[in-house]
DNA sequence: GTAGGGTTAG
């Protein structure tokens, strides 16, 4: 029986084939089946229909057309075939520049960026000049390879072309800079542009947020907002949401999350975690799980958020709750958020439950251990002391321990002051982190603590040697909606002088509390004296300065860290929590510290 | 007649 246009319309793809393949049917009707088929294949990703059809084709001599073979190479593209793809487009005669582009976005599709690169070349050799939609996938491929120079290469010769002041060429280029980390070119390439549209100012957006300038990113929105632009995407809502959070810029994310429901823009389940995840960043757990209450379609990545958002927050009985909640009602946890139960069993302590999960995952659940896995097993041996078996633990892995294992391991050791596995440790985060300065500041403080003072003074030579600069402290305080920085040795600030009375006030209180500084702390070569007053100037307690002088009493002050808050402010934010009768929240690089009644929810251990 | 941009949530 002949088909109708009605049945290749309706029929599955096989029957459809089936018939074609049995009888002879009108040349138009076969142009016509074949297309459609192809469009159907390539989106339900059927390649063994695609092979079947590429026969028809053959057979029926449709792949003589170049449109349909063209049609073909997508088909396979979207099927996964690449090589397919390139067999069907290496037989045209006479590729125009939709075959090429085929070709092209076959490659990228299917992660062979190199691939794509060379097919680039070779169209220009042969003549066919490329236009904007393969200028722009020519940009994501060069993205993906994340290569720089020759993102600039290939950018020159088009620089005096018209090509580059086509929108999405020009948003193209702006995000290969941003994946290949030109940052000086991204910026330069941003300014120049004669017309920003949404995607290019979340591009931005998520550029300055990708190199931790997310202030900087937040001052963008007050340029769009001058500019009269209206956000329309919710994209670009949750990249902002995303650059509160990271600076746990509570005031600013409120505004934001208002600002989103009056914008009409549809919160879907994406945003709506967005903005869950800024409050938890920003210590406001309960006000994270009152939108994880709200949450319409929940969905692994809600539960994991949550389960994250309990347990950075020191909220660790809670955030193993909610997994076994997660597992009743049937939501099927994954590699990431066991990730996250494991941190949540090695911080709360439940050292049975946390071996139970680790030696079941890949027997029982079928979800391979990866390294953020084994990091949690050496942080949770290392936690309970068993310094030597964590190190047995490493030197045994699979998977060779990255850095973060071993910081793990060093940490534990400055905690439990054990020099000789810490300086082993510290060898190896070295070796494979070379440019961090936070090992060797670790390594020197067990030193100190031990009392061995010239090998303190080995490891800082050591590391001023081999050209490795201390970040210098930073903290974060937001204060009515505007943030303030401190940076330690270089803090201005038009409030210091009050800011300095104040904690010379309060160490007094705190002093008769019991509180001792910790000197300890101060590696530089100075008098005791001196060495308090340097210690007073570490940017966590200006932040806590400021906030104590700002804000109504009572109220609780969340500053945000670069690097590992010191022993000493810790000690000191803790005592201050106390004296003061507020809740003081710390985030630092790691975990936040959640200081109440002269304690910190890290239980000592960071 | 075919094709191109923001991977955004743990």
């Amino acid at each position: 029986m002949l088909l109708t246009r009605h049945d290749v319309e309706r029929l599955p793809v096989k029957d459809v084939l089936a018939a074609l393949q049995r009888q002879p049917h009108p040349p138009g009707l076969v142009r016509e089946a074949v297309e459609l088929l192809l469009h159907r294949c390539a989106a339900e990703r059927a390649l063994p229909q695609a092979h079947q059809l590429h026969a028809l084709m053959l057979a029926t001599g449709a792949l003589r057309s170049r449109y349909l073979s063209n049609k073909l190479v997508q088909a396979y593209g979207q099927c996964g075939d690449v090589e397919s793809a390139h067999a069907v487009f290496a037989c045209q005669p006479d590729p125009n520049v939709f075959s090429w582009m085929m070709l092209i976005s076959a490659c990228l599709r299917n992660a062979l960026p190199r691939a794509a690169l060379g097919h680039y070349r070779a169209m220009q050799l042969r003549g066919c000049h490329p236009d904007a939609h393969v200028v722009s996938a020519i940009f994501c491929a060069v993205a993906d390879t994340a290569n720089l120079e020759l993102g600039r290469s290939i950018t020159a010769p088009l620089a005096s072309t018209a090509m580059l002041h086509d929108p999405v060429v020009a948003n193209s280029l702006l995000n290969m800079y941003r994946r290949c980390g030109g940052m000086d070119d991204f910026e330069r390439a941003f300014w120049a542009m004669p017309s920003r549209d949404e995607v290019s100012w979340t591009t931005m957006l998520a550029g300055r947020i990708q190199c931790g300038r997310e202030a900087s990113a937040l001052e963008l929105l007050r340029v769009m907002d001058q500019d009269g632009f209206r956000i329309t995407s919710a994209l670009t809502f949750a990249t902002l949401v995303d650059a509160c959070g990271n600076l746990s810029a509570i005031a600013q994310g409120r505004h934001l999350h208002d600002r989103i429901i009056t914008s009409g823009v549809c919160i879907d389940v994406v945003l709506h975690t967005a903005l869950l995840n800024m409050y938890a960043k920003c210590g406001r757990v309960d006000e994270a799980r009152e939108l994880f209450d709200q949450t319409l379609e929940p969905n692994n990545i809600t539960f994991s958020s949550m389960v994250v958002a309990y347990a950075r927050n020191g909220h660790f009985g809670d955030a193993l709750k909610l997994f076994w909640s997660m597992e009743q009602d049937g939501y099927k946890p994954d590699s990431v958020t066991f990730t996250h139960v494991l941190y949540a069993c090695s911080h709360g302590g439940f050292v049975d439950q946390a071996w139970h999960y680790f030696t079941t995952l890949e027997p029982d659940r079928g979800i391979p251990l990866v390294a953020e896995h084994f990091g949690c097993a050496v942080d949770l041996l290392a936690r309970a002391g068993w310094l030597a078996d964590a190190e047995k633990f490493l030197n045994r892995m699979p998977i060779p321990p990255d850095s973060v294992s071993w910081m793990s391991l060093l940490q534990a050791c400055r905690i439990h002051r054990n020099v000789e596995i810490g300086a082993r440790a510290a060898e190896h985060v070295f070796r494979l982190a070379p440019h961090r300065a936070g090992p060797y500041s670790l390594l020197s403080n067990i030193y100190s603590d031990a009392g061995k003072w010239d090998m303190a003074a080995k490891v800082q030579k050591l590391m001023r040697d081999r050209g490795i600069k201390k970040p210098g402290g930073r903290s974060w305080i937001e204060i009515n909606g505007k943030t303030s920085e401190f940076i330690v040795g270089d803090s201005w600030h038009p409030d210091l002088v009050q800011i300095c009375q104040e904690i010379q006030r309060v160490s007094k209180v705190m002093k008769e509390h019991g509180y001792v500084p910790d000197t300890k702390q101060v590696l530089h070569d100075a008098e005791e004296e001196e060495k308090e007053d340097i210690l007073y100037f570490h940017s966590e307690k200006l932040a806590i300065g400021l906030g104590l002088i700002k804000t109504p009493p009572k109220t609780t002050i969340s500053i945000v860290k670069n690097i590992r808050v010191c022993p000493d402010c810790h000690t000191a934010a803790k005592v201050i929590s106390k004296v003061t009768e507020r809740k003081i929240v710390i985030r630092d690089i790691n975990l936040f510290h959640h200081m109440e009644d002269g304690k910190c929810s890290c239980r000592d251990y960071w």
